[in-house]
DNA sequence: CTAGAACCTCAAGCTAACTTGAGGTCAAGC
DNA sequence: GCTTGACCTCAAGTTAGCTTGAGGTTCTAG
């Protein structure tokens, strides 16, 4: 039973939850690739619902949308990734995971060694100065504990 | 030896480390105030040093500045916050970052159960639908694994 | 053949947390 | 008297990740 191979966008947008603008953003940011019906309407293949998927996936495990598109684009083209390349991909992912968790810990544990003494001076408190270069100059949003990228441009 | 009482927005700025634009910005968002000189500049407590600080630190932690905004709102006007005051606002900041870390942690772990499956499926995936109603409708950046301010709201 | 749903392309808006810039004031030093 | 530096205000720009809206086309059902 030869299924349409072809997904309009709404389609698209039904399996994979994600919103049709959404599609459309990640299109142009290159994320996945449309071809074009004779009537310019865009027409996804069905291998792009787990490439979405694992933007959503990718997304919630704090990767952002260019450090998704790095990852993406370790996979070969035109082919569907195998089991393989999954794995490097998320022995990655866990990698920058776990050194956020352990940025928190730390973290945690200074504010520890910081409860009781309610010194809050510049100078000698732990807490303001844990050694950190990461201190994104520049514009946009602070985020978390500094800079996100950091995490995946190393590990 | 009586020292000037009061900082100019400049001298206030070499002391913390913060720089004047963002000096003005945090008086505009009400986290610090000023009184006005003669010639209408901007002139500050020594204690706003320590409030500052306080800034700095709480957003190193991980708080919005809402949510900083929130937790200064906590320490009696007028008076400068005792070691008490600090203590309990270090405690909610703490259950907070305790919080973020387990979820981390969680998060690491599903994808821990999840490498070598490679499924991706969306219907079946752990790691796609960790039963969040987090999602987060709207504008705005989307932030770490879901909601930041959720964190504080209930903790 | 026509209504309505679904699609198209820009452009602009939203939030966070600031920075940058334009255009002007004020005080001190030479 | 004039420059220099610190200060002032207000508007607009920055990044991320989308959404919303205006204005127009295409597809599908009746």
């Amino acid at each position: 039973m030869p299924q349409a191979p072809l997904l309009s966008i709404g389609e698209l947008s039904r399996r994979t939850g994600m919103s049709v603008s959404a599609i459309r953003f990640y299109e142009a940011r290159g994320l996945v690739t449309a071809i074009r019906s004779s009537g310019n309407q865009r027409r996804f293949l069905r291998a792009d619902i787990r490439r979405l998927s694992f933007v959503l996936i990718a997304q919630r495990l704090g990767l952002t949308l260019a450090e998704v598109s790095a990852e993406l684009a370790t996979l070969p083209q035109k082919r569907a990734p195998t089991r393989q390349d999954w794995q490097k991909m998320s022995a990655r992912i866990r990698g920058a995971l776990q050194q956020r968790i352990g940025m928190l810990e730390r973290t945690r544990d200074l504010l520890d060694g910081c409860i009781g003494c309610g010194c809050l001076s510049l100078d000698r408190c732990a807490l303001y100065n844990p050694g950190d270069r990461a201190a994104r100059a520049g514009t946009g949003p602070r985020f978390l504990l500094g800079d996100r990228a950091k995490d995946f441009e190393e590990g």
